[in-house]
RNA sequence: GGUCGGUUGGCCGAGUGGUUAGGCAACGGUCUGCAAAACCGUCUACGGCGGUUCGAAUCCGCCACCGACCUCCA
């Protein structure tokens, strides 16, 4: 088998992954900001890196994979300045913050439960992780890279520099930065305008705030991720995967964190999934353009034609490439709707299969090209047109104009299981026939179709249409067959 | 303005120095009482202009357009 390549965005390059500790993965993501309804640009990172997690784990590694809850600071955006994102929602609703925390916690586990995201092996919170953050940013400040302003800190970037690089993830360089900053009020505490807080202190009407050696406050953003990290995984671990939006400077301040707290680099791989984007802008909170996931899976947006399964758009996200942006459209989700129909009745249709005594499907080949697919960078959208190459193979084989050995019949059912169902994290959402959500409905519409038949043998073809048509009207699907027929609940 | 990335057929979306990506849609055919599903076939693109090369959508240069980020006041 090939070896597994993934693009390292510290070097630009795509690179054959070692782990640090043999059989060993540990990797890091950044999770959501628990201050509103997850929207589908927050599913795509969720479901590349559940690939990932799924794909390590199916080549034999044991993984920690860690995600974090941000549930302390962040602004809701420019014109609420000085509040915490969490904060300013509390005050909105005239809730606890941590009752805020808790309302979307659920409901982002509730959204990834449905997309068949599998839970991470930790899901650490931020204000769970306080004492942890205090005594990195107290590591920072003995390190000579972080000093105090007035109960916060700052982090050095100017003397970090003179050091380490400071840049090299995101690929900037210390004087553009400079003069690109903008000129922004209140930041006199600052020594200079690139260096950024890792503890902030609170005001008197902040909430969420707790004490500290520097008096009450607040852990700054990039903090947290280094504090949980280092936590769970160590000074030094695999891969630290997240949205292409946090490369500069959430991620990039964790590269000098690291760098300043143990003088070495904290991450051998940096995985960064691109955006979705709607007319060709970034989804997101703060630009007020994006979808939720319980709007798309309802249909209850005004932009959506109609309801998108959480399958659906699963299966939207993995048609492309983690590394590219990806334009919403309904098009494209009907699109991607059919295809994903197509691919799981395939795969369904692999257990009514007949062996027969000779194969004319080179079932190795087809394997051997989904995992050099996948190898690739993780390049699903490839892996998938092999997978409907097959598609095609398994249908000609059920319309006889192919044939597949008890062997290969055998390897390939493997095959679809694996990446379909194991790797991919497809599964069939509907009720058909021999597998029914409901029984009862499931043998009442078997009777129906069964006074079908009847009428159909006494070719009184206006009772048999009309059954038909009533059903299709319904949302079934009938397909006649020589056993007699087949169904299926579309939904 | 700076940095990075992108521009592919009706739509979505891969790929890459010479060979069919794939999905969806459309059209023709097979099958069917008629359908549906499935199968077979058709549809052959790579922003513009130059350059390198036997050959470029793929490499180089320029131009145009689009996008992301550019830092905490939390």
């Amino acid at each position: 088998m090939s070896d597994f390549i993934i693009y390292n965005t510290l070097s630009r390059k795509k690179e054959i992954f070692k782990p640090l500790n043999p059989g060993h993965v540990g990797m890091y993501v950044c999770g959501p900001t628990v201050y509103g309804e997850a929207h589908l640009g927050h599913s795509r990172p969720a479901i590349t890196f559940d690939l990932l997690f799924r794909y390590l784990q199916h080549i034999g590694y044991k993984v920690r994979y860690i995600r974090n809850i941000t549930d302390v600071g962040h602004l809701v955006n420019d014109a609420d300045e000085g509040e915490d994102k969490i904060t300013k929602k509390a005050k909105v609703e005239e809730l606890e913050p941590m009752e805020i925390v808790q309302l979307y916690t659920n409901s982002y586990r509730r959204n990834m439960t449905q997309l068949n995201v599998l839970p991470p092996s930790i899901e650490p919170s931020a204000s769970g992780h306080i004492i942890e953050q205090i005594a990195a940013v107290q590591k920072l400040i003995d390190s000579g890279f972080a000093y105090t302003v007035n109960g916060s800190v700052y982090f050095d970037v100017e003397k970090f520099a003179s050091v380490h690089t400071y840049g090299k993830l995101s690929g900037r360089k210390i004087e553009d930065l400079y003069s690109n900053t903008r000129e922004l009020d209140a930041q006199t505490e600052k020594r200079s305008s690139l260096d950024f807080a890792v503890w902030k202190n609170a005001s008197t009407e902040h909430i969420m705030k707790w004490p500290s050696p520097w008096g009450e406050g607040f852990p700054g953003w990039h903090i947290e991720c280094t504090a949980m990290s280092t936590k769970y995984l160590g000074e030094t671990f695999d891969i630290h995967g997240g949205g292409l939006d946090l490369l500069f400077p959430h991620h990039e301040a964790e590269v000098a964190q690291g760098m300043a707290c143990f003088g070495h680099d904290p991450v051998h791989y940096w995985m960064h999934n691109n955006l979705i984007t709607i007319n060709g802008q970034k989804m997101g909170k703060s630009l007020g353009n994006f979808i939720t996931l319980d709007e798309l899976f309802l249909g209850t947006h005004p932009l959506l034609e109609k309801a998108y399964s959480p399958i659906t758009i699963r299966f939207f996200i993995l048609q492309a490439h983690y590394r590219s942006p990806l334009d919403f459209s309904n098009e494209a989700l009907q699109a991607a709707e059919k295809g994903l129909d197509r691919l799981l009745k395939a795969v369904d249709l692999l257990d009514k299969l007949q062996p027969a005594d000779v194969s004319t499907i080179d079932v190795k080949g087809l394997t051997e090209k989904c995992y050099s697919a996948i190898n690739d960078d993780l390049n699903t959208p490839v892996l998938i047109a092999h997978l409907f190459d097959g598609v095609k193979m398994i249908n000609s084989a059920n319309d006889g104009k192919a044939s597949v050995n008890k062997e290969d019949l055998e390897a390939l059912k493997k095959l679809y299981h694996d990446f379909t169902f194991d790797i991919l994290g497809f599964k069939s959402e509907a009720a058909t026939s021999g597998a029914a959500n409901d029984e009862i409905l499931g043998e009442v519409v078997d009777l129906l179709l069964n006074y079908r038949v009847e009428a159909k043998n006494n070719k009184d073809w206006a009772t048999s249409d009309k059954i038909r048509n009533r059903l299709t009207e319904l949302g079934f699907e009938i397909k006649d067959n020589k056993e007699g027929f087949s169904w299926e609940l579309k939904k």
